[in-house]
DNA sequence: AATCCACTTGTTTTT
DNA sequence: CAAGTGGATT
């Protein structure tokens, strides 16, 4: 225990020794926030309080696992694996199935995804003749979504006057009748949303008290991870189950708060004072990750935001460098800049590819690097994209699983159905799905007995429907016998998925068929690691109730060499890199222009650069293009406000603009001054006439004139002749044979290429 | 059911 | 431009 604690500098050991009632400890950046906490548990593990009544909740599963481990090594591993450890929705989601009696739900209820809420409510527009223009399901969901975050149920939502305004003005008054029945849908199909798990779990405790009272009991400590990223129901959350025993710890930093998009809300940290009176505030303000010079800039940054909780965040670090900025023409040249500024660092200092870091407000800017990277072949790796378990040919064979676990799963049946194809079309789903409304029964029932409900339907289509239900049920009685592994395989087969996939040559299928090769994979060694702990029939419910809380940000390294990271800001959070590019530094960008128009959404952009800036330990490189193309068109951008905001003795500004080595479009929007200044001019206002008629043998591009037989080289297809031309004012195109990819029409405007001859 | 074409859209993202 | 969608076509 001494010999622990002695590991702490004394700030983090106060924090780390007061467990006698509620704290909030803000822990800076770099400032070794995890440490405290797993250093917490180990000394409430030896103190003798019990691992089991420990609760430790988190915001990934990635940060919940590294912690246990850490845990784990400080004390005993036995005893880390038996903590409460977990993200609100894992930690919670098990509660709520061995209460699923009390809200009305059967053990094995469903987690329907983000995708699966969509389509029920694309499906539920329809049904009540909305338009889908106005009415969009990822907009829909928001508003949902944010009602459930604050606690409101459809009844709630239809006479609270402040959401019925909001949706009135935004020409979606019908929100609350989607509302409402969004929520009979997905307690009909027994399934939950993400949200329902939080908001469920206060409709518990808020309607049994005898429940909550056992669990307030059980726990007798609280702890809370990134507390400035929790929102208003899962504040509720914390609050009662700590009524009792009032030991509860919150982590964060208001200053990293970058989730309000999905309903964090950073008034929970900054309220915490009120919410506990009796509490107790430690600040952990030593960064020990960043030189002086970084930790000052971000420091003169945050300094512009209004309302945070007083800190002075240092570092003893040695000073550093200052913070370079880098002004490129256009987005082409930053990434020529960032990726040649990486290649000369990494020859002068010998450094691992993966102490490099190139960060970006959106993800749609990691392509130019991407690029400009593997120009110079330095490898990198990009993060971001579409989970594993969101790839269509996965999610195909989840539904399948969850469909045999759960016979009133809508969205999984849908999702199977027809898949692979059998015959059974938009027309007979339907049938099929209104039987089920009108008769208020399960999606099985209607299959089991078609003729009882009366289905519309010839015999063709009734011998395909109950061939399905054949499968189906053969399936299900496997599933009680097989573990998952076994039972996916002979699913795999059974089905046809496996073929369909099989059947197919191109490269996509390949791809396909080694990830469903990759979720067997990750079953078996699902199944194995049960197996070593004792359990020995894995079954479905096991699996899914694992997976559909897990993401790919879960699942990391992949260890495949030293590489560039290439990330969004947000994903980077809680990472750290010893060189880090902050690239995209423009109106418009970063901030967003989804931001411009509120001040606490500027405020909460700022807060994300101050979290980029104090990802860097040793370098912090920043940068921006003066021109950028962008949806299909360049336009110029002007520098970040941001960059107004930053301590200029920090930065290295260079005085004149750089000359690197500059990449030019086929239609450049800002080349060098010296040559045909108008010619850009009237590319600018894309308003230049296309000077010949079509199937003409030349056209003029740019300043080139173009020739029928002449040869180009494009930036994606390669080298190819021209063909002919065709199309008119603002639209020609021309048809060109290239030598690899076979003959293509180009958009003259858009095609990135250049002449050869 | 598959393919093609016209058309829209274009943050951040965990669970 | 590129990805994704919805409708029409075959």
């Amino acid at each position: 225990m001494e010999k622990l604690i002695q590991d702490l500098n004394e700030k983090q050991r106060e924090a780390v020794l007061f467990n006698e009632g509620p704290s909030l400890i803000i822990a800076g950046a770099g400032s070794g926030k995890t440490r405290v906490l797993t250093y917490k548990i180990a000394v409430l593990l030896k103190t003798g309080v019990l691992p089991w009544t420990v609760m430790a909740l988190t915001f990934t599963n990635k940060a919940a696992r590294e912690m246990k481990e850490r845990v784990g090594q400080l004390v005993d591993p036995h005893a880390a694996s038996r903590l409460w450890m977990g993200t609100f929705h894992s930690v919670f989601l098990r509660i709520l199935r061995s209460e699923a009696e009390h809200i009305g739900f059967p053990v094995h209820f469903t987690i329907y995804d983000t995708a699966d809420s969509k389509n029920l409510i694309k499906s539920l527009v329809k049904e009540l003749g909305l338009d889908d223009k106005v009415y969009k399901s990822s907009k829909v969901l928001g508003r949902i979504s944010a009602a459930k975050n604050d606690l409101i149920t459809p009844d709630a939502y239809a006479n609270h006057p402040d959401y019925q305004i909001n949706d009135t003005r935004s020409r979606m008054s019908r929100i609350k009748d989607l509302y409402a029945l969004y929520w009979r849908r997905c307690r009909e199909a027994n399934a939950m949303d993400f949200d329902d798990i939080l908001l469920y779990t206060n409709l518990l405790f808020r309607d049994h008290p005898e429940v909550l009272l056992r669990y307030q009991e059980h726990f007798s400590h609280i702890l809370v991870d990134e507390y400035q990223d929790t929102n208003f129901s899962q504040y509720l959350i914390v609050k009662r189950l700590a009524e009792r025993h009032h030991r509860v710890c919150v982590v964060g930093d208001d200053s990293q708060s970058i989730y309000s998009f999905r309903g964090a809300n950073i008034d929970n940290i900054l309220n915490f004072k009120k919410h506990y009176p009796e509490s107790r505030l430690f600040k952990l303000e030593q960064n020990y990750r960043s030189t002086q010079n970084i930790v000052n800039l971000a420091n003169s940054l945050i300094a512009k935001n209004r309302g945070q909780i007083p800190k002075q965040v240092f570092s003893k670090n040695e000073l550093g460098n200052r913070i370079q900025v880098m002004t490129a023409y256009s987005d082409l040249e930053e990434g020529n800049m960032v990726a040649a500024r990486i290649g000369e660092m990494r020859l002068s200092t010998h450094e691992s590819f993966n102490d490099f870091a190139i960060l970006y407000r959106t993800n749609a800017q990691s392509r130019i690097f991407e690029e400009s990277l593997r120009k110079r072949n330095l490898p990198y790796r990009i993060y971001g994209g579409l989970s594993f378990y969101q790839r269509k040919e996965i999610k195909d064979v989840i539904s399948y699983l969850r469909f045999l676990l759960n016979p009133n799963d809508v969205e999984a049946f849908r999702r199977i159905i027809n898949n692979p194809p059998r015959g059974i079309g938009d027309t007979t789903q339907q049938k099929v799905l209104t039987a089920m409304r009108d008769h208020q029964v399960g999606v099985h029932q209607i299959l089991e007995s078609p003729e009882t409900y009366e289905l519309p339907i010839n015999s063709g289509t009734r011998k395909k429907l109950a061939d399905f239900q054949e499968l189906i049920e053969s399936l299900r009685r496997q599933s009680t016998e097989d573990n998952v592994y076994e039972l996916t395989k002979v699913l795999l087969s059974k089905t046809g998925l496996m073929k369909a996939e099989a059947d197919q040559t191109d490269l996509e299928a390949q791809s396909r068929r080694d990830n469903l090769m990759e979720l067997l994979t990750g079953m078996y060694n699902f199944c194995n690691d049960r197996l070593e702990q004792g359990i020995e029939s894995v079954f479905i419910a096991d699996y899914l109730s694992e997976v559909s809380l897990l993401t790919d940000q879960d699942e990391e390294k992949s260890n495949e060499g030293e590489r560039v990271t290439l990330m969004t800001i947000h994903a980077s959070k809680g990472l750290e890199f010893k060189h880090v590019f902050i690239v995209g530094l423009e109106e418009d960008i970063f901030p967003s222009g989804h931001s411009l128009d509120s001040d606490k959404a500027i405020e909460e952009e700022r807060r994300l650069l101050y979290v980029a800036i104090t990802r860097a330990e040793s370098t912090c490189t920043i940068s921006y293009a003066k021109s950028r193309f962008r949806n299909g068109q360049t336009n110029y951008s002007s520098p970040s406000r941001f960059l107004n905001d930053l301590d200029t003795r920090l930065l290295d500004v260079p005085q004149q603009i750089p000359t690197a080595s500059r990449t030019v479009r086929a239609n450049p929007v800002r080349t060098e001054p010296t040559y045909s200044p108008k010619r850009n001019l009237t590319r600018l206002h894309s308003s230049s006439k296309p000077s010949d008629a079509p199937s003409t043998s030349t056209v003029s591009h740019g300043s080139n004139d173009l020739r029928i037989g002449q040869s180009i080289l494009h930036e994606r297809f390669g080298k190819g002749q021209i063909l002919g031309f065709d199309g008119s004012e603002g639209s020609s195109t021309m048809t060109v044979e290239f030598e690899h990819s076979g003959s293509k029409r180009l958009l003259l405007k858009f095609a990135k290429f250049t002449l050869l001859d």
